[in-house]
DNA sequence: ACCTTGTCGGGCATATTTCCCGACGGTTAC
DNA sequence: GTAACCGTCGGGAAATATGCCCGACAAGGT
């Protein structure tokens, strides 16, 4: 059929993409042509498949969601990537955006809000899910001015290495870039953030639901 | 079939049920026979179907998996439940274990996994995914449940100012100590404690309720 | 008395942070 | 086109912090 829309799925939780095939399946115009459980992964197969539509998790190991989408976009400008994600967190839309995704949907949604999604990214629509688009607007409206907005892509996803006590040395590895770069960018996060130690900058990922307090604290809240 | 295993499905996340369901539905002895979205419905649905097992997800909003399998099992104390969870960090599984459950496979495992402890956990068998026996078993070696222990008392003191992010001038201040004293003590804590950054050392005050998250959460609990 | 342990801080080599800079590619504006 | 801007990348150099050493002193313990 020449109207089915070709899919690649990006998430490192196999019963996840499971989920995704499953749910796609029943869709006539849809097929699943790829799979990828990493971001370098991602971007090896988008080039060998050329799908229509990727449905991408951001936060992965290793090479990051945003990582791929950068890499996926600078290697074809018109490619339409979902952000399919956990984070309820408005921020983590505005960054996946800048990295160049098309649409941000979370987990939480129903399915048909992903499938809805497919069909508007596919004419070149933005789309973004419910609860995302509430929080964006609650935040332009009030003064919960999210300074992480002043970062920049690269900034962002170094933040989220740092704050989960990545090694400078690790990051400038996943990120093919110098350790001193690293440092700079740490350097550069502080101040655009108004912090001056670690610590503080911990205080302010935990707040702002960067650092999941989940996979750090050992008891219920 | 009376051999047929009856499964509940709890998980906040549509796809990820769509995702167990595709998986179970390839299993001649298993079958889905009721699922829910969050803690309080897994506890009423519980009562009204009576599953053989209950696959449940422990990051979920509202009242979280590990009160929902508490109640479950007070309700029902051969209630067989696998917690299947995002997360690598042992102590998950620790808890998860404490409240009652018989298994803890990790979403990043292979779907056999999860099927291999089904069959497993119906038998009464405990069953941990590869990744968590290793991180366990590793943290058993290394000791750092007493950690806490090898600080001094000034340590203590002077390390739950650190991690409030009180600037080192202010500790001096207010101990009426040299700031280079607070400077060695920091320095003593991290080496005791078996960290080399101030993130890893927040991270631990976290795990180890130091610091009161309530202080600095932006959301409830 | 003697040894241990906790507390306090100086010294000093090394590492990191901080802030500067220029280079380069991509966009946008005109 | 080209000028201006932004994001990314990293070098350089001074200021600062860290890592690890040391000795001093007091309080118990044996």
């Amino acid at each position: 059929m020449s109207n089915t829309i070709k899919i690649m799925l990006v998430d490192d939780h196999a019963i996840v993409r499971e989920g995704y095939r499953s749910l796609l399946q029943k869709q006539d115009h849809m097929k699943v042509i790829a799979e990828a459980s990493d971001g370098a992964q991602a971007y090896l197969s988008y080039k060998e498949h050329k799908p229509d539509i990727v449905i991408m998790d951001i936060s992965m190991p290793g090479q990051g969601g945003l990582e791929a989408i950068s890499r996926i976009k600078q290697f074809d400008a018109d490619a339409k990537i979902i952000v399919f994600s956990m984070h309820q967190n408005p921020s983590f839309a505005v960054q996946a955006t800048r990295a160049g995704a098309l649409g941000y949907v979370t987990k939480s949604s129903d399915p048909e809000v992903l499938i809805r999604a497919i069909y508007d990214v596919q004419q070149g629509k933005y789309t973004l899910s419910a609860d995302i688009a509430q929080a964006l607007a609650l935040e332009k409206l009030g003064t919960n001015s999210t300074a992480l907005d002043q970062l920049t892509v690269r900034e962002f996803e170094i933040l989220r290495m740092l704050v989960e006590a990545t090694p400078t040395q690790d990051i400038a590895d996943t990120l093919n870039i110098s350790p001193k770069t690293v440092a700079n960018a740490h350097y550069i996060i502080k101040k655009k953030l108004g912090v001056t130690s670690d610590i503080e900058l911990t205080h302010l990922a935990i707040k702002m639901n960067i650092l999941d307090l989940l996979t750090l604290s050992a008891n219920e809240c």
